[in-house]
RNA sequence: GCCGGGAUGGUGGAAUGGUAGACACACGGGACUCAAAAUCCCGCGAUAGCAAUAUCAUGAGAGUUCGAGUCUCUCUCCCGGCACCA
């Protein structure tokens, strides 16, 4: 009686199966490997085909993992606070919270229906008090080291989320949540000094030799580097004339110094207000800071704009290489927030050049190009600008000089007259942390009139978010939760007096900053995270993701383990050691899945009409995993019936060793399956590796009878992919355990090896013959064979062999 | 503008400098069937040819090489990131 292949309850029954055995939980082992997802803000509207590519991914490698011995962790959790997760309940008219509830039960009912590996017992979610209270804990001690500070700097305001933003948190001056224009405003808050962190999170991506190497990609490292955007200059002293006032400015580029005619500050440069009285024109000026400073970033950035500015008249700076008196102006190009808020302008510069040309500024030229590229008449003329590097001239002592030596002997000379120093610059700025909505971690500090701010007691901790009638932003900078006088009112920890919580809250990012390490120890309420546990289990050996999060999460998450590792809490400096990024799989009309779109696939009805096995060996099967590709139901198909052919060969099972006939061949061919599939699933090359298993699979339909061995060898290697078609047939076959606490099979290398080879003949570079040949025949042996076939003979008749090229056991080129 | 990635049949894609198109989808033909589905077999880059076969063909153009999808240079287009950062 042949029984039909039934992935639904096949896959049901050992979906349940498993989850009572806990046959994953194999922590106990000696080697260990750590194979985590970024876990996911869980949704209203559920999953699409999309999510589970990079969960089934690595799937497959923590299956394959176990089954080489490993004691593998592969955990899930839900990012459950921020914006996204507030928007939909306030759309949806629930309580956050319960909101979060149902989300969460929607996506683990959608995730249980693929099979995963996921070990449920150490299910983490970020909106649980016994999870923040670690993200309050990670704060303080931030704030103890004087990482964490109160600001008042003009930030980041998304007036439609009605929040402080990071900088992270804009895509070229909109909102990365909701698009709107961001606008400066001015706005109590709390910062974390990330950039005290900045030279490590850069030189850590590429540590010296010697180092654990980063395996990210370059991509991802590339986008980190810019973000932080390390630059090496120098910082020149102007002094103002007649007065004691000096202004530093910073640049990469001090061999222009000579050509210096005029310097520019920002409109929010301090110093503007000590000069206010010697300004003759102040009321012109006032009136352009005005202007500017309402600007958001992005109209003051915008491309391509016309320069503006305006002269501080009766303000001279005294440029130091020359000595000379020049006119200082400000404009809004200059960024208050980079560098030192001031720049020195030259004829070497497009923007300073633009604006001179504009204003009728002075210019003078102090660099040459060193060939004749570009017309020096053209330069010298103030006609067009020279930005490149080239050779000084009317720059006295150093003149001759090429511009890299020239920035190494001015900044020397400098540094001696005491004008100037050694500067690096970062473009990175510090994390604004606080963000004015309901649904955050709330920040554990405590405003005290007699003691200023003190922080609440680690007993005390968590500090719960408290429950709300009306969670709605109130736009007003502080949180809805300023408005809850009995959660806000406290008694000082210190001094016992009246005193009131901090009312913002953390940004979505903080929980998702660390949760890697509560995986490893999801129940402690003693520490962060046992010490033993996490020595053993740390760093995250493969960490797979999508690029989106390559200057926020990642980063992130790279700066608090720093922090972490400074205080001893952890005991390596990076968290995750191999980084993969997905592709996106995007809807067959080429858009993103969107409900807005209407193009959603969703994996339950793939799984109901194919089964999860199905369904995951298409995903993982569709092209490249890191390549963003389109979705195709009609390609599922393919995926189904490589499974019924698999179910098929169960009858031609024997007891036999190896097949009679096609034994040599299928012991050859199953060995090199056993390699490519080890190899590919190792390197996320499941494509070509499931490929492998076809061309496998369909040799093994072609032989009458199979030998045992052979048909459990290849179920196992199937079963990373399709585990639950694996287990049922590896029972079939008479085993009592799991397949999963079986082993994963060896080639040999001997076994690979072929007797025979296919030498290609060819005559001037094209293919004129085949031959099978014995593997390790030499040249001879091939060149007479060619020379007596037929058709090589009428492409060389009546030519003379010039040359003959032989790679062993692959080609013999004849050049006539 | 700068940085990164890419372009191969009708489609998704494969290919340590060595037979371009593996594997799959779609399509066409055939077998089975009263019929259909499922399944199985055959074909499937283009052009010429009954065929054997020949020529062309990996975005365009050049180069290196006995041999290039793969290496080098120039260009076009697509995707992603950054961008008045001094």
């Amino acid at each position: 009686m042949k029984k039909a292949y039934t992935p639904k309850s096949i896959e049901a029954k050992w979906q349940k199966e498993w989850a009572k055995s806990g046959v994953y939980r194999q922590y106990g082992r000696k080697k260990k490997f750590y194979v985590l997802d970024m876990f996911p803000y869980p949704s209203g509207a559920g999953l699409h085909v999309g999510h589970p590519k990079g969960y089934i991914a690595t799937d497959v490698l923590a299956r394959m993992k176990q089954l080489q011995g490993y004691g593998v962790l592969h955990p899930m959790g839900w990012d459950a606070f921020g914006l996204p997760a507030e928007q939909f309940a306030l759309k949806n008219k629930v309580h956050p919270e319960k909101a979060v509830k149902e989300n969460i039960a929607t996506f683990k009912k959608q995730l249980g229906k693929i099979g995963f590996t996921y070990d449920w017992e150490r299910e983490i979610n970020t909106t649980d008090p016994t999870y923040y209270k670690w993200t309050q804990w990670i704060f303080l001690q931030l704030w103890k080291k004087g990482l964490a500070y109160e600001s008042n700097d003009p930030i980041n305001w998304c007036p439609s989320c009605k929040t402080g933003l990071a900088n992270e948190d804009l895509e070229q001056g909109k909102c990365e949540r909701c698009g709107s224009i961001v606008e400066k405003r001015p706005l109590r808050q709390w910062v974390l000094k990330m950039t005290q962190y900045a030279d490590r999170l850069l030189s850590d991506l590429d540590p010296p030799a010697g180092g654990e190497k980063l395996e990210w990609s370059e991509s991802i490292k590339e986008q980190q580097r810019n973000w932080i955007g390390r630059s090496v200059g120098t910082e020149v002293t102007f002094c103002v004339a007649d007065t004691e006032e000096e202004i530093h400015v910073y640049t990469t580029r001090v061999d222009t110094i000579f050509s210096c005619t005029y310097v520019i500050l920002a409109p929010e440069h301090p110093l503007l207000k000590n000069l206010e009285s010697r300004i003759s024109n102040l009321g012109e000026v006032k009136k352009y800071i005005k202007k500017t400073i309402s600007k958001s970033d992005l109209e003051r950035t915008e491309l391509n704009k016309e320069k503006t500015g305006v002269e501080l008249k009766g303000i001279f700076v005294i440029n130091p290489a020359t000595t000379e008196k020049i006119p200082v102006w400000i404009a809004d190009f200059v960024l208050g927030q980079y560098g030192t808020g001031a720049v020195f302008a030259d004829a070497h510069d497009k923007r300073d050049f633009e604006m001179a040309k504009k204003y009728n500024i002075p210019l003078k030229v102090s660099i040459k190009p060193q060939n004749n590229e570009l017309s020096w008449e053209k330069i010298e003329s103030l006609e067009e600008c020279f930005e490149a590097d080239g050779v000084l001239v009317n720059s006295g002592q150093f003149n001759g000089l090429t511009s890299a030596d020239a920035r190494r002997e001015i900044t020397a000379w400098l540094i001696k007259e005491k004008l100037g120093k050694k500067k690096v610059n970062y473009k990175m700025r510090d994390w604004t942390f606080s963000r004015q909505r309901y649904w955050g971690e709330p920040i554990p500090l405590i405003h005290c009139e007699k003691c200023g701010i003190v922080a609440v007691p680690e007993k005390d901790l968590p500090v719960k978010l408290p429950k709300v009638k009306s969670y709605e932003p109130t736009g007003t900078g502080e949180s809805p939760l300023a408005s809850i006088a009995s959660w806000v009112n406290v008694k000082c920890p210190k001094c016992r007096g009246a005193a009131k919580r901090e009312t913002n809250t953390m940004p979505q990012w903080a929980g998702s900053s660390w949760y890697y390490l509560r995986f490893i120890d999801p129940k402690n309420s003693k520490a962060l995270v046992d010490k033993k546990k996490e020595k053993k289990m740390m760093p995250v050996d493969v960490y797979v993701g999508g690029t989106e999060h390559a200057t926020r999460h990642l980063l992130y998450a790279r700066f608090w383990h720093k922090f972490l590792y400074d205080i001893k809490a952890v005991s390596g400096k990076e968290p995750f050691k191999k980084l993969v990024n997905q592709g996106l799989i995007v809807a067959t009309d080429g858009r993103k899945m969107s409900k807005r779109w209407n193009n959603v696939v969703n994996p339950d009805d793939m799984v109901a009409q194919f089964g999860a096995d199905a369904f995951r060996i298409y995903e993982m099967f569709m092209g490249p995993f890191t390549q963003s590709i389109a979705w195709n139901t009609d390609g599922v198909v393919g995926s189904k019936r490589f499974l019924e052919k698999v179910w098929k060969l169960q009858e031609k099972v024997s007891g036999i060793r190896y097949q009679v006939s096609g034994e040599k061949s299928i012991e050859n061919l199953l060995h090199k399956t056993i390699k490519k599939v080890t190899e590919d699933i190792e390197n996320f090359k499941f494509n070509t590796a499931i490929s492998a298993l076809m061309i496998l699979v369909n040799a093994l339909e072609k032989e009458v009878h199979l030998s045992r061995i052979t048909y459990q060898t290849s179920l196992l290697l199937l079963s990373p992919f399709a585990p639950h078609i694996s287990e049922e047939l590896w029972h079939m076959m008479g085993n009592k355990k799991s397949i999963f606490l079986s082993e994963w099979p060896k080639w040999d290398a001997k076994k690979i090896v072929e007797e025979v080879k296919t030498v290609v003949v060819q005559v001037n570079g094209k293919v004129r013959a085949m031959f099978q040949i014995a593997t390790g025949s030499d040249e001879e042996a091939v060149k007479t064979l060619a020379l007596a076939d037929a058709k090589v003979q009428t492409h060389i008749a009546g030519k003379q062999i010039r040359k003959v090229i032989y790679v062993q056991d692959k080609i013999l080129n004849l050049v006539v």
